[in-house]
DNA sequence: CAAATAAAAGATAAAAAAGTCTTTTTATAT
DNA sequence: ATATAAAAAGACTTTTTTATCTTTTATTTG
């Protein structure tokens, strides 16, 4: 469904949300070493999603990474709209020109409720809304968040 | 989700089911024609299945690919198993590194359920079932499936 | 048997995805 | 100002997936 780059991208984005703030950046690489993502890889996506303003970046010392107000308020799926396009979500999940009610494949009738629930989701909630939902389902609370 | 094979090796032993039969045996160009898949990609993914006894073949004139008794109750699993690997069916969605309930990623609770649906039914339903299914989800049933 | 036909086998080729490396730019702190 | 740290940019490499082409082998028909 997704490519590596594109759950990259959302596992990364999320962690930047839960860890860190304007004023407690965090680098590419201290990102790709606690996701074990390869670092310049996960660099250049980071790159791709600063340049769409879906996240920010300084550079320099005590730069790096972080979510503005209006980041926070973006969603996942505009992470995968930037990283791998949203093309996919049309697809026939067996590969078929077209997928619709009219020539539904044997999957169809499985695929498409939960393709709709899931773009429902990735659309809806914010990136800041996933992120403490991880969070709580993880049993973890930053210290960073307490005083953003 | 599933690679392009992947993908063309269902829609193409779908295909072998509700147009041949043993007698009336259908051959690799005339498949992917009707189902727009390249035909040597064809070829090849059908001598993979072939191997694995999923699908029967006779070379030389009016030779071509047929499903026999024990061909028709393989399951699409089987399939992907042979083409694919099943090892997909392991990972997280968004890629971490585990999936499970301790750890979940935002995606998992609608995942799995999906997944385990999906499963189910690719694991359960014999070839010659999909093919019927699918056959009457678009209203054709084939002169072929009556003298078999 | 000979000719024709179709799959099997296997070698290549092209494209896409994933990953790496080097240089440049910019912000920060001393 | 200068040194430094970190991202940005971009070239490059590797791996995987997808696709093609050629030769061989097996089967059928006349
Ligand atoms: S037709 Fe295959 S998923 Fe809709
Ligand atoms: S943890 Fe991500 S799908 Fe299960």
């Amino acid at each position: 469904m997704l490519s590596k780059s594109g759950k990259y991208a959302i596992r990364a984005v999320l962690y930047i949300s839960n860890h860190s703030n304007k004023n407690n950046k965090i680098g590419s690489k201290e990102i790709a070493n606690k996701l074990h993502i390869p670092a310049p890889f996960l660099a250049k996506i980071l790159q791709e999603l600063t340049k769409k303003e879906i996240i920010s970046s300084v550079k320099g010392p005590h730069g790096g990474f972080y979510l503005s107000q209006k980041n926070n308020n973006k969603t996942l799926f505009d992470i995968i709209d930037c990283i791998d396009g949203i093309q996919k979500f049309e697809n026939c999940f067996l590969g078929q020109e077209e997928c619709n009610e009219n020539k539904p494949c044997v999957i169809h009738h499985l695929y498409v409720p939960f393709k709709n629930k899931l773009l429902s989701k990735l659309k809806t909630k914010t990136i800041v809304e996933m992120a403490i939902e991880y969070s709580k389902n993880n049993n973890f609370f930053d210290f960073v968040k307490l005083n953003e």
